[in-house]
DNA sequence: ACTTTATGTAAACTATATCATACATAATGA
DNA sequence: TCATTATGTATGATATAGTTTACATAAAGT
């Protein structure tokens, strides 16, 4: 599985320790270290909660864009 | 839980069945229906091949906004 | 040099997403 | 009326998300 950068860098960008997000969305530093190094795949509701916690959008970590047709 | 009634009408703008949508995606007619139903807390990947198959993306479908100050 | 903080990672455990199978109801069409 | 399609729901099995504990390294501050 990828590593999710755009999680690093949203946290990055406020600062903020894997342990302090961990602690905000209520999970251990463990799945947040898991999440970001691609090892698996959390659940909508956690990525919610992360995305509130880091003020972003899924779509901004989490949004993989389907290769569609160009005219 | 809430039930996804923007996933059900996601899925009827498109005319498509649970069975439909469940093929697509390579689950169960099960899964999407206690997805829609509210019961159960799907994977992020499976979020992001279900909107995939259906053209919208996670925020259409999945985001929740966080109530947040306003001026 | 020592302590603290941030991070990576592993193993054993628990909780739960998802599958497979099954039954039930309502709507539709032959 | 009978078959088919769409949906809701339940139960037991399996895979995996997430926890707990633990150890290791690097960087920063004292």
């Amino acid at each position: 599985m990828a590593k999710n950068l755009r999680l690093k860098a949203a946290r990055a960008q406020l600062d903020m320790s894997q342990q302090a997000l961990a602690d905000a969305v209520d999970v251990t530093r463990q799945t947040i270290s898991a999440i970001e190094r691609g090892d698996y795949n959390p659940s909508i509701k956690l990525c919610i909660r992360i995305c509130q916690a880091l003020n972003v959008t899924l779509n901004d970590l989490f949004w993989e864009e389907h290769e569609h047709d160009t005219l």
